[in-house]
DNA sequence: ATATTACATTGACGAATGACGATTGAATTG
DNA sequence: CAATTCAATCGTCATTCGTCAATGTAATAT
């Protein structure tokens, strides 16, 4: 949880005394924060962030050949991207024939989205 | 805006005809997932996300020598990630004097927040 | 059996990232 | 003035990232 530190702007401190009393910092939120920013860092990135938004507006589930020619980049690029997603939570893949479907993870960004708001 | 992908499960399909017809990407989305990626990989570390959640909680403005005891990293990598923050146009900072306070921009997170609601 | 299609994986590469120590610069104090 | 403090910047380094060409694998079609 929050760390409450002093909102009153410093003025004269007595030499020899560094900036401010040293504060600890309670991990709980350390593993939330390395939790939220890892999600935050798979969307960090134009493609990976369209590839969720297409896959979360066809709620349903899209192969990866009707993926790959909405970007500029190749097949095997989009297939990592996709695979950084899947690693992060946010997507999971479902074989069928020869055919690969990716659908978002409903809870996936939901801690991220709560810290959002 | 989305693009309207068949959702229907592929079969036979003639040989010699590739997955699927070309699909025509829109860029008005483009530049808005560029705009909303950047700010996600700003996000995307749990230091910069942890100083985000500082400065958001304490409404006011911080100064830095106050948030750098809060991480085991040294006083120039603190300084960095709030650079990163600050070129991602998510805080901004005042100099008072000796000390740098950083505040949350209000409307920076705003456009992530909603595309994730 | 052979060819074709969908997708994943590998290895390579240049570019970017996160961390550090050292230094610099500006403001304050004595 | 000189010394101190806060914060930013500069090099440097190891690691990670995004992309590609090439290859691998599994399923399907002829």
């Amino acid at each position: 949880m929050p760390v409450d530190l002093q909102m009153v702007p410093k003025q004269k401190r007595p030499v020899g005394q560094p900036c401010c009393d040293p504060v600890v910092y309670p991990d709980t939120e350390r593993a939330e924060a390395e939790r939220m920013a890892s999600v935050a860092k798979a969307l960090g990135d134009p493609i990976r962030l369209q590839l969720v938004d297409v896959l979360r507006k066809h709620a349903g589930k899209v192969c990866v050949c009707e993926l790959t020619p909405l970007f500029d980049v190749g097949q095997p690029t989009v297939s990592h991207h996709l695979k950084v997603l899947r690693q992060a939570g946010i997507v999971d893949s479902e074989r069928r024939g020869l055919w690969a479907y990716y659908y978002v993870v409903p809870e996936a960004l939901e801690e991220l989205t709560a810290w959002l708001n």
